[in-house]
DNA sequence: AAAAACATTATCCAATCGTATAATATCGAA
DNA sequence: TTCGATATTATACGATTGGATAATGTTTTT
């Protein structure tokens, strides 16, 4: 085997690893999780993960990078591609993108509602080095789209932040709750259609108490 | 000591346990948490849990149901102080009065959000004994708030549901990640009530992007 | 005051945890 | 084919866990 079809064989492990160890810490928390488990579900000695990855945190720091990669294209791919619009269909925009992304990776929800309560090292490392940028991004585009509501223009951008965040996620981290509760599946395709729809509508108007037929 | 001053002091130590419990489970999440740190925290031999509780299972399971003791006043009161206003109004005041509980109780959306995210016994119970009562009466106040829309009247409440939840609770859930993003605490006084008016007015119109004045 | 009931602590057990080190297995390079 | 490097497994250690039982304190009852 070449050089480039061993670091391929020992990088596809790697992956291997890192996928099922994103999935048992955002289902589990990462105290609840053990190294074990991963590497049972990997179907490797748990040795191998110490080898990688040195320790359960570096692990853990590994996994939520890798996260946050695929989260990085989708918002600079948002972020472009909602530049020639009017500002109240470019928020629109990204919250239907949102919607389905959440939908579509609710692993990354997960995970950052698992690790934005508690304070400490994971929380402060997770902000820092992911978080921040993007609140940056974002709080641009916030400001931009309501810097002409005077009402509005005094309130911190972090209010918005999470009312959106909370109003399009919730229902997906809460899937199995929600599906015991109403029996509706938060993944098929038509419900994570309405959530959009009902999300958009109610964020941005027209209020839910107006009739629709007005314009 | 006479058998109702045997009863009150047992009784209390009960109580204290349930406290430190409710706050251990929710703060660390049920796997992650120890019967033996509980019974530290309280200041007892951890042998003290099992006698009273019998079970880690069934000590979170006390401490939940005493949760859910405060949260059915506070619901039972909101529904019977709004009764006689026109729906919107309703409805913005169940909002209000829910983000000034969450705010104060931010141990009761962390059950939530811990619990309703992972398939399982416990998330079953606590949805069959306390959840589903809950939303069955929410899910007639947000009909009949709504039941002139025709447009949202064929959408399943539980889109509502979710949304409300996640827009009033995340960033109380989110507490330490939001103060580390922004440096606003979310538990200032007013800061909950910025987050009121802010959710209050996106949820329920006028739209972010119609001027205030228009009326 | 003696006994019974209740409350609390002290140990013990098997299981699991993260980490560490030693023993192999695999494979390209020489 | 031998050798050295890389990848993987096997095993061990001390700590912690939930649960169980036994021992001890502390009230209440008789």
């Amino acid at each position: 085997m070449s050089r480039a079809a061993t670091a391929s064989r020992s990088s596809d492990m790697r992956e291997r690893i890192l996928g099922v160890a994103l999935d048992v810490f955002t289902e589990r928390g990462f105290e609840a999780s053990s190294t074990r488990q991963i590497a049972a579900k990997v179907g490797v000695n748990h040795g191998l993960i110490r080898y990688y990855f040195g320790s359960k945190q570096k692990l853990w720091q590994a996994a939520v990078d890798h996260a946050f990669g695929d989260m990085q294209e989708e918002i600079e791919a948002a972020l472009a591609d909602s530049n020639a619009r009017d500002p109240r269909e470019r928020v629109a925009h990204m919250i239907r993108a949102h919607v389905h992304f959440v939908a579509r990776r609710p692993t990354f929800v997960r995970l950052m509602f698992e690790e934005g309560k508690r304070r400490g090292e994971r929380m402060r490392w997770i902000v820092d080095r992911h978080v921040l940028p993007l609140y940056g991004s974002l709080t641009e585009l916030i400001q931009q789209a309501m810097g002409k509501n005077d009402a509005l223009s005094s309130v911190s951008p972090i209010h918005f932040f999470y009312v959106v965040a909370g109003a399009t996620g919730l229902i997906f981290h809460q899937a199995e709750e929600c599906r015991r509760v109403s029996g509706v599946d938060p993944f098929k395709a038509e419900v994570i259609e309405t959530h959009a729809r009902v999300v958009e509508r109610m964020l941005l108007g027209p209020s839910l108490f107006s009739s629709e037929e007005e314009s």
